[in-house]
DNA sequence: ATAACATAAAACCTTATGGTTTCACTTTAT
DNA sequence: ATAAAGTGAAACCATAAGGTTTTATGTTAT
């Protein structure tokens, strides 16, 4: 299985609601800090804060681009966290399938 | 898409390393309190804690034994979370699609 | 050259989080 | 009946997290 430390940077950055909801805006397309800013009902440097931590997780990519940084969505990283859920649901079908069998078993 | 605001409870649980870890356990059987504090080097009224915040993710039920309270995973819930992830993998995978066909397009 | 823009960085505040110790309460075993 | 087991609940503590305001810095436009 995914190993449970090396998901964690990942899994932190999904915790906090208003980054799922940048990694939301971010699938639409890559945008500045202060466009995202824009959407949001907090302060920029909260914004950024937010975004180095989606950094840190893998989430997004950065490109400093002039004055500007492009915050880009990098989706791949949620593969991480999504195989180690996956295990689980894979165990979760199996049990099924081991309950369904005893029953068949029973008739 | 899967609502950011009904998913909190869910990755809020599966945001800490030891609740993931309680997780795998589980994963295995049904286990008491006592029998999953044995296992984590922190006390029993933490692990209860932990337990408690992974049943309001709805990702473990609690059958009172007796004394004991056996803590049951619940996969299904891990689901919540899995669907929000897929939708952006979903997403990507559609990215590349068009990227490959602009690729194919320049040939 | 200078003003406006986009952002980072630092300092600070409040609340949430993860942990502990202590005490009380049922349930089981003797 | 009494002791032991399994747990919950409360009080408390230190640190992390999410937010703000203020200050500083490099970049673009005039």
């Amino acid at each position: 299985m995914i190993n449970t430390a090396s998901a964690q940077p990942v899994f932190r950055a999904l915790a906090d609601p208003t980054r799922r909801e940048i990694i939301s805006m971010l699938a639409v397309g890559a945008r500045p800090v202060g466009e995202i800013t824009d959407a949001f009902d907090i302060t920029r440097p909260a914004i950024a804060k937010h975004l180095r931590i989606l950094e840190q997780g893998g989430l997004i990519t950065v490109e400093v681009k002039g004055r500007e940084r492009i915050n880009r969505l990098n989706p791949q990283a949620l593969k991480t966290a999504s195989d180690w859920l996956n295990y689980f649901e894979a165990f979760w079908d199996e049990r099924l399938a081991n309950l369904k069998t005893v029953v068949e078993d029973k008739k």
